[in-house]
DNA sequence: CGCGAAGTTGAACATAGTCAATTTCCGTGG
DNA sequence: CCACGGAAATTGACTATGTTCAACTTCGCG
């Protein structure tokens, strides 16, 4: 699978510099080396794999945000996760004859493509990538704990919050954070409708809770928004 | 062989005999019987890890089921997943410092706890494990993004009958299969409520699309529950 | 039997969904 | 630079799905 960017030419991968193998020490760094990696670029709303298709590559994202979804028999979409820069996505290649979600693009996005056939280049090293392949697994499984929790026992005020808390999580009271999903997606995200989340907002916007401008958001009243994704 | 015994005796854990070790070779299979694990047998409802408990073993279900559950601020209880024989579970003790969820036995159930500081008895064949470990970690995920679908985009009805094809997916048309869970721990795996649970069953046996006698249920018509599962 | 827990059922209610009408936003072309 | 067009978002009114509350029944077990 090897996108070109837009002047056609593929760069090196920065796999070494990524979070996601920035706790290896230098034997490892260097074996990674032998995967021989590139990195490309994809446009807003590109699918890097779609659900069934064969499952040949496991992906790092090096810049931008990927969001994964699965589709209901009815045709009703479910976002499963939102890949932040530095994460691992499509682990479903290590397993499976095919993926079971698909992974697109929220805006530009660069990423690094792992064909999994490549691993045997690593080596006696293969066993510490793998490692790193599955302390991420377990984390993305106590993410998915978390996810089922909200869906399963919240309200959507409570959704809502929460994912604003933790989209936000970085920012200091005065910084604002780009929002890049749609309120389709945000809908998708947290199993509710567009309206609800326009609804949501709206109210929250006339109590000074958040602040949207253009693309970002802003907390005003983080206590307020804790209280608000704590149920009552 | 898993030989019963009362409450307090150990007994020599069949971990080799298990499905997620099954396919590994004779090398590793010896190296297992250095991990020196032990099985336990623990009565319905105990508690085999909490939430927030320092997490120090993952463990293998020889017989029965474990259900895993977190709760909401608001103590508003969710399952996370239904453990069964042969499955691994407490993954979070690969990488985390404590547990965040809780596992308790559903029924009487035999298992096997494989502490972390034990893998490095296994030397060579730590990796061999850990692959293992991965391979299972991924499906678990892959399991969660189907539930993650199943809470995020669709009805009571469908939750249900999703949940009892599954649950009955090994059964032929006419037997049995215990039902081993309570309407709340059904309401609280599929994030409704007991009486919702209730209304749907009552209505499903009147329809014929199911049936139950003591904690067993029998699917009448496969068919129909099939496209009660498919939405509309 | 008789008790308590679990499950069922009904009626009222509330949360979120649906449908529809606007409005806002944003990119494109005149 | 403005006007236009389409997509996204907002808002309102209505509806429906599922929850809540409460009474009642059934089940399992001493």
């Amino acid at each position: 699978m090897s996108q070109r960017e837009p002047n056609g030419i593929e760069s090196r991968c920065p796999i070494h510099e990524l979070g996601v193998f920035a706790a290896s020490g230098d034997a490892i760094t260097v074996a990674l080396h032998n995967l021989n990696t590139t990195s490309f670029h994809l446009s807003p709303g590109q699918m890097v794999y779609q659900s069934g298709t064969p499952a040949m590559a496991i992906y790092v994202l090096v810049h931008g945000y990927i969001k994964l979804s699965k589709t209901t028999g009815a045709g009703k979409a479910q976002i499963i996760r939102i890949v932040k820069a530095g994460e691992l996505f499509g682990f479903d290649s290590l397993v499976a004859e095919h993926y079971n979600h698909s992974a697109i693009t929220l805006g530009n996005a660069r990423l690094c493509c792992i064909p999994v056939a490549n691993l045997n280049a690593l080596g006696e090293h293969r066993a510490e990538v793998e490692r790193l392949v599955m302390v991420r697994c377990i984390k993305e499984l106590q993410h998915a704990d978390e996810r089922l929790l909200e869906l399963g026992a919240k309200r959507s005020a409570e959704r809502l919050a929460s994912f604003l808390l933790e989209w936000c999580a970085e920012a200091t009271p005065e910084t604002w954070t780009p929002l890049v999903l749609s309120r389709l997606e945000i809908a998708q995200l947290l199993g509710l409708t567009i309206e609800t989340v326009s609804r949501l907002f709206a109210q929250w916007k006339r109590d000074k809770v958040v602040r949207e401008h253009h693309q970002a958001i802003l907390i005003e009243d983080k206590a307020c928004l804790s209280a608000l994704a704590q149920a009552q």
